[in-house]
DNA sequence: CTATTTATGTATTGAACGATACATAAATAA
DNA sequence: TTATTTATGTATCGTTCAATACATAAATAG
């Protein structure tokens, strides 16, 4: 099975990925109800029916580039997540380097996920749903990692609560780039958030 | 100067008040962008020309509805604030209460203001700027309320991250309010949350 | 070559959008 | 009464929305 990239009709003109970014900054900035899909065809440099040939409608590319956004940003949240051992330190690390991430780069601001569609119109509901699944699954992501590491935290500790202040804190901070508050700001912010982490057992 | 209730012409057969509860209703839950003239005119029970005649527009009207919003739950914010002299009494019963707000009652999940608009067409990037700018007073009315209190608070506490860290709680749980959290869950975050709180210098 | 397959560009489609024109109704003013 | 003012109901306006029809272009298959 040598890999066969070479399909039979015309070939295509665009570079999947190349498109999908351009996309992806467009709803990322502007929600999916703020764009338009003249937009997205402009941006995308390609013509209505290339697009709904390759992509199906709005509402899939949607879900496809939310796809590729929670693969990229997930699989860098789960890698921060578990690569330093110390349950604090890991959470420390993770919140701040989102305090940058959220406010800096050559990016829209704020988390596309975290800010995701909370308000739509009732015949958007199932893609807003969409999107709150994927929050629920970082929230799921980071109860796990709490549970894993559940010897570094007190007897007791509600790890529910606590995977839902971090998401939370994702969020709010997101809300806060949106608004315009820079990476000092935000770490300000993040220093703030981390003293609500519980005592180690250790002391 | 009586109160002169009656003017001249064709008197109104629709209360202001209702039909502004009505319009905030479908604001707070679809958001600006997700809530069609047409799904105003009907919850109203009026006729387009009654709506842009009373209103002007839909933009001015969800700017009337955001500024009645904004007063009747920056107002209780403000009371609450000043109520309980202890600082750190009054923001945990504010976070406690807001908790409650945001996942109870007849009305939609999460506040308006902080869910409002975080993405959005260039179009309406104005609409957007006053949602923000609602955002950045409620910051600013936190940072006043810390100042005032702030021999309560360790010398050098950063005030403004402190207030934006509140402002970013009551986003985060807003979230999480439209994510189906239920108001024990918020209440459990809104524990966590003020664990950050920091120690006053009188232990 | 011809047939088939896939992608593209132009020009639209019907529906929903925000907003009005127009005639009519119901009040006060003189 | 008649004139004026304001609000209402119906029937749209032009625009933009997401999505396609249609003809053409560019590749492979036989």
């Amino acid at each position: 099975m040598e890999k066969e990239t070479r399909s039979r009709g015309r070939p295509r003109t665009f570079d999947e990925t190349e498109v999908l970014d351009a996309a992806t900054c467009l709803f990322w900035e502007r929600g999916y109800e703020g764009t338009s899909i003249k937009d997205l065809i402009d941006a995308m440099g390609m013509s209505p029916p290339s697009v709904y040939a390759a992509f199906g409608s709005k509402e899939a590319l949607y879900d496809r580039v939310l796809d590729r956004y929670a693969e990229t940003f997930g699989q860098m949240l789960l890698r921060e997540l578990h690569a330093e051992p110390d349950l604090k330190r890991a959470i420390s690390a993770l919140v701040q380097d989102w305090a940058r991430l959220l406010t800096g780069g050559s990016h829209p601001k704020g988390c596309m996920i975290s800010l995701g569609m909370p308000t739509h119109s009732p015949d958007q509901a199932s893609i807003a749903q969409g999107v709150a699944n994927r929050r629920a699954a970082t929230r799921q992501m980071f109860h796990d990692r709490l549970e894993a590491g559940s010897d570094q935290l007190p007897a007791g500790t509600d790890l529910t609560a606590l995977a839902n202040y971090l998401a939370m804190v994702i969020a709010g901070m997101s809300m806060l780039a949106r608004d315009g508050l820079d990476t000092a700001a935000l770490l300000a912010v993040s220093d703030v958030a981390m003293v609500a982490w519980p005592q180690s057992p250790g002391g």
